[in-house]
DNA sequence: AGGTAACTTGCAGCAACTGCACTTTAGAGT
DNA sequence: ACTCTAAAGTGCAGTTGCTGCAAGTTACCT
């Protein structure tokens, strides 16, 4: 993404650039949203509150936020980085399903969000399932691309023995199906994983904020890929 | 429920009993919601149109149905049959996969449920995926019932070699993951199912509503079961 | 300093949805 | 057949999410 291109032609250290603004406002107003939603509950949270709370007008908000749901689970679209799709594209084709679940469980948590505001928007996902659906949906938006990354990599691991247009096509099938079911694997994972958060919040008393010990993002990931690999081996016997 | 117990003390031929009536116009108003949605497009419908359609006033229709949206997609909460999941308990462990997916598949069209009606909703559903996505977010709600049933499958099956608490856990948690997975793989049948049935549709000219080739579910299902064990083969090597 | 385009905002309005109070009607008892 | 009651249908008023338009305000460039 290369965060700051910077095209202007002064680019020195500017106190408040317009994009430093329109970030900025975004974070604020999300976290206005969120901690609302949490201490206040969904239903009793108008835009109008989020609104008066962040300190801009309700027609701004949806300037920014295309719904208020949207100002809630976070504005940003879910996107693959270019680097981790050319990695995966890359590696060599025995560690398949792992990788694919690393590279969808990387679509959602962007790369310099907010801690606070990330854990927040967690416990708002584990108290109105709606909203982390909505989320699930957006990230399902990508399915197309990450097929096509399937594919590529399916294709590469069997060049060797075969590049008729049938298995081409067979590939391509392969490719969605797979992305599918990672896809529901991804669910689960998340699920899970917020529910060891809640735990760990509802043991710790109010006052520990500080990170617990949060069963990392990888770890799970880990664990997951286990089960995946022992549940498989089943069905076919 | 056992459909028509009559808990009535007369029971005879009656022209109109309340149920009927009930049922009738939910499916008249469904009928007007999704052909409204499918001549006009779905931002110039609204739920005053559907209702002057229907007959009914704006407060009855709200009566009938939660929201618009579940005026189009189906009323019907999404349930599983007790006997097919009777069944699928009772089944020999061996062919678990094509048994989730066919338990999963079976939870989406109701049994006597409007032929022409359920194409439409399916016109309807390629042509605005958001809906589709409600649709496929209703299913995760009995997403619980399967992770039973799936759990209580392996269990029976496993039951000879294993008995620990630990092993229980463990089972659960590949009912979990197994369900959600599966449920990608639905998802990914719907897609394809819709394309297919979107392409017949455009081949035949406006005229020809009567029954094409549909791929039926079971046909797909036995496709979709076959690939994934041909993919499934490939990451373990 | 001045100008232009982007950002912000108020206002007016539509559509989804809800609570309340009232009428209508189906179904049970007599 | 008549009544009585509870359920179902309806009108109305109000809240909330969201949008278009026409201004005002601000940032940035020359």
């Amino acid at each position: 993404m290369a965060d700051t291109p910077t095209p202007r032609t002064t680019a020195p250290a500017r106190s408040q650039t317009r994009e430093d603004k329109h970030r900025e406002t975004t974070v604020r107003v999300e976290r206005s949203a969120v901690s609302l939603v949490l201490e206040r509950g969904f239903d009793n949270v108008t835009v109008d509150l989020i609104c008066s709370q962040s300190g801009i007008s309700q027609r701004t908000f949806f300037n920014y936020f295309k719904t208020k749901n949207a100002a809630i689970i976070g504005a940003e679209a879910p996107t693959i980085d270019e680097n981790r799709a050319r990695a995966f594209i890359a590696a060599t084709g025995d560690d398949l399903l792992p990788d694919v679940l690393t590279l969808l469980s990387e679509i959602g948590p962007r790369a310099g969000i907010d801690e606070q505001l990330f854990t927040d928007r967690l416990r708002v996902f584990g108290l109105y399932p709606e909203l982390m659906h909505e989320q699930m949906e957006r990230m399902t938006r990508v399915t197309a691309e990450i097929t096509e990354l399937v594919y590529l990599r399916l294709s590469r691991s069997a060049a060797a023995h075969s590049a008729g247009d049938a298995d081409a096509a067979f590939r391509h099938g392969q490719a969605e199906l797979l992305t599918h079911a990672m896809l529901g694997v991804v669910r689960y994972m998340a699920l899970q994983w917020i529910q060891g958060n809640d735990a760990t919040v509802g043991a710790g008393a109010d006052h520990d904020k500080s990170r617990v010990d949060t069963p990392t993002l990888t770890e799970s990931l880990h664990r997951t890929v286990e089960l995946l690999r022992r549940t498989l081996s089943i069905p076919g016997r």
